[in-house]
DNA sequence: TTTAAATTCAAGAATTACCCTATTGTTTGT
DNA sequence: ACAAACAATAGGGTAATTCTTGAATTTAAA
């Protein structure tokens, strides 16, 4: 299996070496760079491709979340994930706001950023429990209600089960005698996930799949 | 676009070292690894994958022959290109019938290596000037024919073209008005690509053409 | 020069994919 | 507790693809 790539940003040395140590002993992660800030991120991704940015949000000149937005705007595909020590509902709003999948306290467990990065790399959001009160889900659902359809739109297990199965070739029919469901329902997953994930059709579903490292090549 | 991933194996160093200087400088080529003889490739290809070897025959230990005899019937899609001084017909042929797609002599210039690694990488065959003369040319049609279809198959121009486009979402239709051909001719193509390469479906299709470096990912 | 291969196109049949709608049961929010 | 949203399941209709067979034209090879 392919390794999620991660960029590691913070202004701090001494906390990316330790992340880095820490995400290193990970086997399905691979730290493919790093930065001190904005700048210097977006330079590094002129060059290196990651699946997944892990950003500070207060650093020196860029903010974690002007980046993110520039990142989200040009290219989506690439996921942040927001690691700060402020879990104030305006910080996690703005950051939502700026397109990043997760956000997490610097207070979370080695277990909590795992979880949460494995969620993100499979399409998912996840924000760390302090900030994920009440008030704030339901703040993130108007305003993505108000904000239109640019949703995040995550696929659910079974969709991913499909997903997979039709991404190594399976025909509608073998995926339905696979999961013992009618060739319909195959067919009306395949038709959700093209919808959720804006594709044309199955032969994008695998290269997608496969961008996505859902299946290995 | 990535790079042709190769494997050097002859078991004189300084010949290795001088091929790795040489293939470093081109931009469409990683050398990932390297082997002195027949079991030490063996060995390295249990936990790398190249695109391609590039190997002498004479070697101490197991020969060249043997090796790719081994190789091609587990992993075909490792392709294999034999660089030796010994040009006659007698190593060729039981190379070619070892399964390899080349066969270069020693002698071969910079710009011939390159092209015939460019061809065997696209799906193609290359056998050197030298050794390339009719009585060989019309041994290997014979050798082929006799021995049934487990025949290379490979693809035209315009199959390597419609693949591409199939392999990266394109409708028929689209292909079609893209080329100036008719849907019915892009069938046509898609079936006998279909068949060449032994696959049962377009998504197939698209896994066989990023598996094969035919489109980037 | 005759043969073989590559590229082009087409008709008809079988199969599959795609799109829309709909039902049922399960969470979830108020 | 009840409405709303979500997940999983299909059916029907249409469009697209695939399979098969056949064939003309051009180009390359024996």
């Amino acid at each position: 299996m392919n390794r999620i790539k991660i960029i590691l940003v913070d202004d701090h040395r001494i906390f990316r070496d330790g992340l880095k140590s820490l995400l290193s002993e990970v086997e399905f992660i691979e730290i493919i760079g790093e930065a001190s800030g904005g700048s210097e991120l977006l330079e590094t991704l002129t060059y290196i491709r990651p699946d997944l940015i892990i950003m500070d949000i207060s650093m020196k000149g860029l903010s974690g979340i002007e980046v993110s937005q520039k990142i989200t705007s040009v290219t989506p595909e690439i996921r942040i994930m927001i690691l700060s020590m402020h879990t104030d509902e305006e910080f996690v709003i703005s950051a939502i706001q700026a397109g990043v999948k997760g956000y997490l306290s610097k207070d979370a467990s080695k277990e909590e950023l795992l979880e949460a990065i494995k969620i993100i790399h499979e399409g998912g959001e996840c924000y760390s429990k302090m900030v994920s009160d009440n008030f704030l889900k339901s703040y993130v659902r108007k305003y993505k209600a108000e904000h239109g359809l640019v949703e995040n739109k995550t696929l659910t297990q079974r969709e991913i089960e499909i997903l997979k199965l039709a991404a190594i070739g399976q025909s509608n029919k073998e995926i339905a005698d696979k999961l013992f469901i009618s060739h319909k329902t195959v067919d009306c997953h395949k038709n959700n996930i093209v919808q959720k994930l804006k594709l044309k059709n199955t032969a994008e579903m695998v290269l997608y799949a496969i961008k996505h490292k859902i299946i290995e090549v």
